[in-house]
This record gives C-alpha cells, sequence and structure tokens, in this order.
DNA sequence: CGCGCTCTTGACTAGGGTCAAGTGCAGTGG
DNA sequence: CCACTGCACTTGACCCTAGTCAAGAGCGCG
C-alpha cells in the first residue's frame, strides 16, 4: 500500500487555521499579523503519537496546520469512541482549556505539525480583536455543531447512511480547505478507527464499504475516498451541509 | 396523574445560572451585578411551545431559568434526535449565536422563564468582565462535554447502559441546582422524549426501564425518578462524572 | 521466514426495531 | 353522569440489522 505521506496534495502554503477564519468574516492585516503569532512556533508529533490523556490537566489545546488526528474517549471495556476527526485548520481540544482536566484523548493519525494555544493569549486576543474573537468563537462552535451532527448519525442513522453521511462531511471539510474536490480526496483512516468512529464494529463497516462499492456509491481503498454518485450518497445519508455553515458553500 | 408543576421544590429565589458560574470561580459583587443584568427581562414560554427552529437566522440564543427546554434535530425521514436537555441555569442554542443559521430546534418541555443572549451585550462582558467571560466559556465548555458523553452512550452503550447513564447525569445536574438529592429527582419527561434522546424506540425504552425497575436498580414513574441501587447502575453504564466538571462534586 | 497488522468473508446470534393490540387516564361534550 | 376521543404507556410476536466468532488473505518489517 502506498504511505499516506506521498499521496498529499501538499498545497498548504498558505495556512489552513487563517483562511478557515478568513471564510466567516474577511480579517485585514492586523488581525492577520495576530493570527500568525498564535501561529507559532510550530511543535511535530509523529503518526500514533498521544498528544494529550483524558483526565489530565495540563489543559493541552492545539491548532492543527498539518496532519490528521482524532479526539476519542475509552470505555471501562475497553471500547473507543472517536468523537471527532481533525484536518489542517481545525482545533484540537479546545474545549478541554478551561475544564479542570481533558475530557477526551487526542491522538496524531499521521505526523502533524500543530501550535499551541495559551489562555492568556487567548483572553487577551478577546479584549484586543474582537472580531477575531468572534471568528475564533464561530469556528468553535462550527466544531460543536459537527459534533451534533456526528451525534445524530449514532442516534438515529443506520450503519449505511452513517458511514456515507460521515465521508460526505469529510470531502466537504476537505474541500473547504483546498485538500479534495467533488470527486474524492486522500483519508488515511484506518478501518478499525473509522468504525470506532461511527460506532459499529469494523467487520461491519467493511460489510458496508462492500455495498457501498458494489452499489456504485464510493469507493474507500488504498487511503483514498473516491465519490462515484453524490446524489444518491446525500439522499441516503440526509445529508446537508447547511450545519458546516460554509458561507459560500458550493452546492455539489 | 399529578402534574408535573404542583412537584416542583421551589426553593429557586437565588438563581440557578449564577450558582453554577459561581462553582466555576467565586464572583464579585460587580460581576453578580452584571449577570443580573443579563438575566433580565424575562421572557415565558408555556409548555410545548418552540423556541426556535433550525434553519432559523434570527440567532435566538437564551439563559434558561426556570423550566425544562430541549434542543433536537429532524431527519427527513420524520425522525427526531433529541441532542440535550435543559434544565435551568443551562444556555439554550448558545451555539447558534455566531452561526448563520441555527443547527437545532428548541422547545418548551414545561412552562420556562428564559433571559435572551444578544451577541453585543455578550461582547461586551468578554471585554469589561475577562473572569466572567472565563466562567462563561468553562459552562459552554461543560455543556460540549455533556454532548460529547452522550454521543460516547449512542455510539458504545447499550440501551439498558445509556438509560442508566442518562439518568444518573441528569441527577447530577439536578443535585447541582439544588433540585435533586442522591435518592431522585422530578423529571417532566415523556417516554417518547427520552427514547428520542437516547436513539432508541420508545417501545424499547419501555422495556429498558422495565428491566432497571424488575432488577431493582431504579424507577421511573409519575415523572419522578427514584433511584434504587446507584452504585450497581453507575457500574452499568461506565458513569464517571469527572466530565461534568464539578469542582466540588459529591462522590455520591 | 515468520510475525503482526489490516482487511475480508462466512456462519451464527442477539439486541433492538416493527407491527399490532390493548390499558389507563384526562379532557370534552352530551 | 357517562360516552367518546386522544395521548402516553404497556406488552407480545416476529424480524432484521449489526455483533460475535472463526478462519484466512495480503503485505510490511525485523
Amino acid at each position: 500500500m502506498i504511505p499516506y505521506e506521498l499521496k498529499w496534495t501538499m498545497k498548504s502554503g498558505s495556512d489552513a487555521f487563517s483562511r478557515k477564519l478568513g471564510t466567516y468574516l474577511p480579517l485585514d492585516a492586523d488581525e492577520l499579523g495576530i493570527l500568525q503569532r498564535l501561529a507559532n512556533p510550530r511543535t511535530i508529533f509523529s503518526a500514533g503519537r498521544e498528544i494529550a490523556q483524558e483526565g489530565q490537566n495540563d489543559h493541552a489545546a492545539y491548532i492543527l496546520h498539518d496532519g490528521w488526528a482524532c479526539s476519542y474517549k475509552r470505555l471501562h471495556d475497553g471500547g473507543r469512541q472517536v468523537i471527532n476527526i481533525q484536518i489542517p485548520g481545525d482545533f484540537l481540544g479546545l474545549r478541554s482549556l478551561l475544564l479542570r482536566s481533558s475530557d477526551q484523548n487526542l491522538v496524531a493519525l499521521t505526523p502533524v505539525e500543530v501550535s499551541q494555544v495559551y489562555p492568556e493569549r487567548l483572553l487577551e486576543m478577546f479584549s484586543t480583536a474582537p472580531r477575531l474573537a468572534m471568528a475564533w468563537l464561530w469556528a468553535a462552535s462550527r466544531d460543536e455543531a459537527m459534533i451534533v451532527e456526528h451525534l445524530v448519525s449514532l442516534g438515529r442513522r443506520d450503519a449505511l447512511a452513517r458511514t456515507a453521511h460521515f465521508f460526505l462531511e469529510l470531502g466537504a471539510r476537505m474541500k473547504l480547505i483546498e485538500r479534495g474536490t467533488a470527486d474524492g480526496y486522500a483519508c488515511p483512516l484506518s478501518q478499525s478507527m473509522l468504525a470506532d468512529a461511527l460506532g459499529i464494529t469494523a467487520i461491519h463497516l467493511n460489510r458496508v464499504l462492500r455495498q457501498l462499492r458494489e452499489s456504485g456509491l464510493l469507493v474507500f481503498r488504498d487511503s483514498t475516498v473516491t465519490f462515484l454518485d453524490r446524489k444518491r450518497l446525500a439522499e441516503i445519508a440526509d445529508f446537508d451541509l447547511s450545519y458546516l455553515d460554509h458561507g459560500t458553500a458550493a452546492k455539489d
């Protein structure tokens, strides 16, 4: 299998995080400067590295600049529930900043590049750059809306619809940061990780993926998602991307 | 059946919202004054009244001072998934404040008393009362942590554990606002509402409730939850209330 | 070469959904 | 006072989705 890294479209250059906040409201040079300072210095975690643990109280929050990460919780029986998958431009562990201890685990799924978020600098930003603060809170609200939609999937969609929904959402997010097209995107997730996100077993996910493939809907193979029939997928998944709150979202 | 209103323990008096923020950090007279102004004027919605609708862009957010409400999303097939149940002291629709349109519906489950949250006054507070802003963001983070735990329930707990977990969590929240004890609390939820929160059918919830009752674990009857064996319930549910982030949480 | 990991598939099982019927009560109108 | 309606709740019978168990294939790596 081709190592994931070789397949990235490395058009990062401009910062995914700034670009994301910029979709909420246009940022001026001063504001972009503040963001630049928040986005440095950078730290690298290698793939598989645990970035934060549930119960820790070191209040580790980051901005993810490159690579994929995910947040999850563990149950006492050893089960794992993935809360969210994070891609470049996303927050990591933001919710835990003000809580006494982290409510989740964070792990790097590929090599990642992050910058740490410090509560003091954040509070300072809230008073000196209120527009930026609004954009920040908007992004946090949007993250929460994604978690809520994930909750709806787990509660009310069957395995097929859930899987279709997941890939469609991720596709929309990837497209927003210019790492994907309407046809597909690179996706370095293992089936077991995906299954733990979707609340089904890896075995059943495998069956669902086969069904999606054989129905001519979607192919997930070699760490790549290829949409074959987005329209029908969206119908099956009851997918409506308005919760992603893309201001200028394309219709497809 | 006894009307729900008659059974409230009306010890409100001091404001549930102020008390909640106060558990994060002690508030001084100035800060309490600001909160008082945010908590007025009050609006009443009668039971069953829809407070906000998904897709609306009137940015309606409230603080719930009295009564119960819930937030939910609808699927195209008519299905409903309850996101969260709100009790006095909770936010309503806070996440939708900065989004272009509300990502959820809000409905009053009992008569409720709310005060509206205005974005301008909120931003003002962030610059003039940073400690209050932190407490506010803490409360919002805690709400999100509850949603995440709900997501874990839907993804990885079976119907029995899910139901037990729900009642335990709600019990801890009720106790925090002094509307419940270690033995139980008043709970004006219909079985169908509860089922839509737990991601199961009302019929199956009914079977689960019977099982809980017959196993001597918990009784939910006449809008009242009575714990019979909290210890065993907590084991079954894999319940650990640290995500609720009660600073001084009692151990029981 | 063999270990370990991810992925794949089949056979069987069980948790929870669906369908259907029925109970108990509150409210309404005769 | 008593039908009648409507809603929330209850229970049983049956079925299907997804979990469990088991075996094997493909591949990277020491």
